[in-house]
DNA sequence: CAGGGATACTTGCGGGAACAAGAGAAATAA
DNA sequence: TTATTTCTCTTGTTCCCGCAAGTATCCCTG
């Protein structure tokens, strides 16, 4: 059952890069998920469209800008966008000049309960993160991310 | 480190490390998910759990463990085995000597299907993320993910 | 050797996400 | 103009996952 030669398999170095990639994602997305819904009732992805409104100007941008803003599918981000309105925090605008598209914009509300957040949340990716690379680090980290996906530290 | 003024905010880097974590992972699994269950009909979970299982001795492990070394909750364990096991690729053993404890084993049919995703799997994530690394780079991120989540890298 | 408390897994339930199909509006072309 | 195509977002459907509660087994104390 064994298959040596056909298949290269990976280096240790290898794996450990890469299945060190999965897992550390996974227990830092798992915590700090938890603790943004334990302390703000937000999850991580609503907490991301808040940041992300909250810093675009006038406080609004297009649904489809923000899906991809958010790495999320379309659909996914209708109905983000329908529960975050639900609780008032964004409202949708139809667009000036093309009647097809929709501003998401966060409310007073919304920029509230972000701003609740921001701390909680920024300490979380602090100690769990960025706490443990130094500025250098983080650099060189940087620069991997934006080889590996191309746009992947924009904006 | 860094001032912790109450509302500090990520430095241009540091928002870049964190983001481009991020990003990238969603934009890696996504794709390689996709490809996954184009080529082989597995998900990315699955195709780990029959890497997992292959690799371990007499290709079984406690439920629990297998649990923790995917990164799932026990009951998402339980129905990603229950999946695997309606296709004939991995069987619950109830364990020797506990009686509470099962072993998910993995089946020759499993063992295949593994062998057959795990080309097209390799490829795909050499393709898409270790080639754009070199042997020390990928050293350096090994290291960052074990000091960022202590056992990230083992096994 | 009971009885209460841990441990290992499963089940009930509800939510979040993606895909594909649909509805409305704009752009293009004849 | 008007018909076709394209774009933007939403809706229908289905799957996957986690939490909390349930069941069975084991362990430990008296």
């Amino acid at each position: 059952m064994q298959v040596s030669s056909v298949n290269s398999s990976l280096s240790p170095v290898e794996l450990a890069a890469w299945r060190g990639l999965l897992r550390t994602h996974a227990a830092l997305v798992r915590d700090l998920d938890a603790e943004l819904h334990a302390g703000h009732d937000l999850s991580l992805h609503e907490y991301e469209v808040l940041l992300t409104l909250a810093g675009a100007p006038e406080g609004r941008m297009r649904m489809s800008e923000l899906a991809a803003a958010v790495v999320l599918s379309q659909s996914g981000l209708t109905r983000l966008v329908d529960r975050l309105g639900r609780d008032g925090f964004v409202a949708r605008v139809r667009c000036e000049g093309d009647r097809r598209g929709l501003n998401a914009e966060v409310t007073d509300a919304g920029r509230r309960r972000y701003l609740e957040a921001r701390t909680t949340h920024l300490a979380g990716v602090r100690r769990r993160f960025l706490d443990h690379l130094d500025e250098s680090e983080l650099g060189t980290l940087a620069t991997f991310w934006e080889r590996v996906v191309p746009g992947a530290t924009a904006e």
